[in-house]
DNA sequence: TATGAATGAGGATTCATTCAT
DNA sequence: CATGAATGAATCCTCATTCAT
């Protein structure tokens, strides 16, 4: 029975995130009310209550969800063997953000957004957030590693420094294509391309 | 009786926005409620309602002049005579970021990641959000459009996709400060640099 | 002065309850606030509330002119020389209201509606009513007395009630008038007509 | 668990709706606030916004109530097979009139004069008290036919003018039994027979 | 005296969460 | 176990009235 019923919590779990994010990226994190959840999950408030003891946590659940959702793709890319230039690197991320803001789920970049400005007044959020985007910003240090490696970028450029400017292109490409909605991949990288040389 | 009434109404305005943005620094737009305003003003409720008709209004103006803020500083700067490099430009654009974030109304750019979110769930907000950057990535465009004149960038670079990545480096550089806490203008310009060359 | 000064308080009294009546025209007791009164009025708050100190006393006045205003009317017409029958005296009486309800004041009949369901719970109001209604009737058992002296009527019939049967036909034509909008003082007047015979 | 539910959700609308009569009958529709209704009904404030939505639609269902429960018995009574004469038909009806003023529920024809002057005002309860009347004033119609049928009035008299007075008659029955008090089902019905004869 | 800005108690409504069935 | 009705504290907002100028 313990294997059967893992599954099903799992099931259940899944089916109660998705719904909440369907109605996060709707609406947001404060509109959504436990009871729009409940209804978009076709489940009982109890139901959903006996996995996430409370709003937070449901909220904490999508948020971690969205901060992380990057950070598989990026180990498997950036760590190909194909020569991972800084800009690349960059378009490769850039291309699954876009791959992702237009997946069936619905723009999870919405619930980046959210998580964001939730993440200032929100312990939990707050230190997924800070530790996934730490990670998620080591990539770019490998990234310039490289660059310093092959010459792409001077030898004694700060890596750290490199890895900043170039994980802080995302969020501005995120909030250009929400916002302003006329960034794209290859035009955006082509802007960096361009002030490299 | 106008005039000292107007500076009166205006002060009165003010008196409620600053009241209201340290609340919202402190706790998001959401955590904050009218009550929390209004006892941080010192007015009553009656008093609050007759400058800003629902919570939404005064969030928004807020938001407006959290978004807008740079701007003016932006114009002045960026319109100098000195020669305004991309790198430069951006430095000059996080300095007056960070001064403002530790300037003594408290750090307004966590208003202002607040209003990010915020605008995609409210019109208001959202068409506000839209005109302003749209205004200052302009800024960017101008100072792309100085760098392929005096040759920094490639002369057939497209201004647009530069102005987007130098404007996009702001968000970046807000949310790194914010989440992460290690990110400097120096460091951050300095990245930048690396990769120019 | 105490002459110029009564005359211009009567006016001002008059301006204020004429803005307030048409706003309870409007909107009713309820909906009509002060700040309505007070704009409508073209006075200020001061000035209103130092003719009528509260909201309750405006209402009972606008409540007693609208009471009362069919007394005067009916003291000159039914206490003509001509013959009053019942009947006729019904007719005078809805004409009357007819030309007070389209006269350019608004439709006064709807202060009347509200000072009805007001006066269930407002002493003053409650007092008014009794009064105004109590004379009113009054003359309807002159009528009924002139109909038993000339034989209209049973001469052993009670006068009383005889008056209020004809006094109780005008709320309801105020209320069919208002509610289901197809009763004229001719025909309801021809009905009472068909009845008697 | 549908049927146990179905009854729970009955009464418990039932029981909602009487605890509001009673405030409504006590205080008038705007002095009665949700807090009296709930603390009336027993319920919490939570448990009677799930029955009604806003106290606009609990005002409503009052009123509803109120303007159309002479209804049920009026189509039993006036359809009886009895000789329905026009004084006969109003004495039936000024006497249910009373007895349900006199019931145990308090006295409902104040609701009733409270939902006169709210329909003026309020689009649901006018269309409500539009068609009650317009029905109920229907079955007046049917008792002018049958004088003209069987003589007690002209033949040629105009059955909705009849009608229109009959039904007149009631709303000023229940405004001066409310406000002048001395009105009785017989008395007044003895006045009508006077009056037409 | 006249003004109208300010007051603040009071009212309608929502919604996260619980727990009896 | 699952359900979903019920809870009630919390929140936004209004408006009659006052009083400093």
């Amino acid at each position: 029975m313990p294997k059967v019923t893992d599954e099903h919590r799992t099931a259940r779990r899944s089916q109660i995130v998705e719904a909440a994010r369907r109605c996060v990226i709707a609406q947001g994190f404060h509109k959504t009310t436990m009871a729009d959840v409940i209804k978009e999950s076709g489940l009982s408030a109890g139901a959903v209550y006996s996995y996430f003891k409370s709003k937070e946590e449901l909220v904490a659940a999508i948020a971690d969800e969205a901060l992380g959702s990057v950070d598989q793709v990026f180990r498997a890319i950036l760590a190909s063997a194909e020569p991972v230039t800084p800009v690349n690197a960059l378009r490769t991320a850039l291309e699954y953000v876009v791959t992702a803001a237009e997946g069936p789920e619905g723009d999870v970049t919405r619930v980046g957004v959210q998580a964001w400005a939730e993440a200032l007044h929100n312990e939990a959020i707050y230190a997924t957030a800070s530790s996934k985007y730490a990670l998620l910003r080591g990539y770019f240090v490998d990234v310039a590693d490289r660059a310093k490696a092959d010459g792409t970028i001077a030898a004694d450029a700060d890596s750290q420094q490199v890895a900043q400017v170039l994980f802080g292109l995302i969020p501005g490409f995120v909030l250009q294509r929400l916002i302003l909605g006329d960034v794209t991949p290859a035009g955006y990288t082509a802007g960096l391309a361009a002030l490299i040389r």
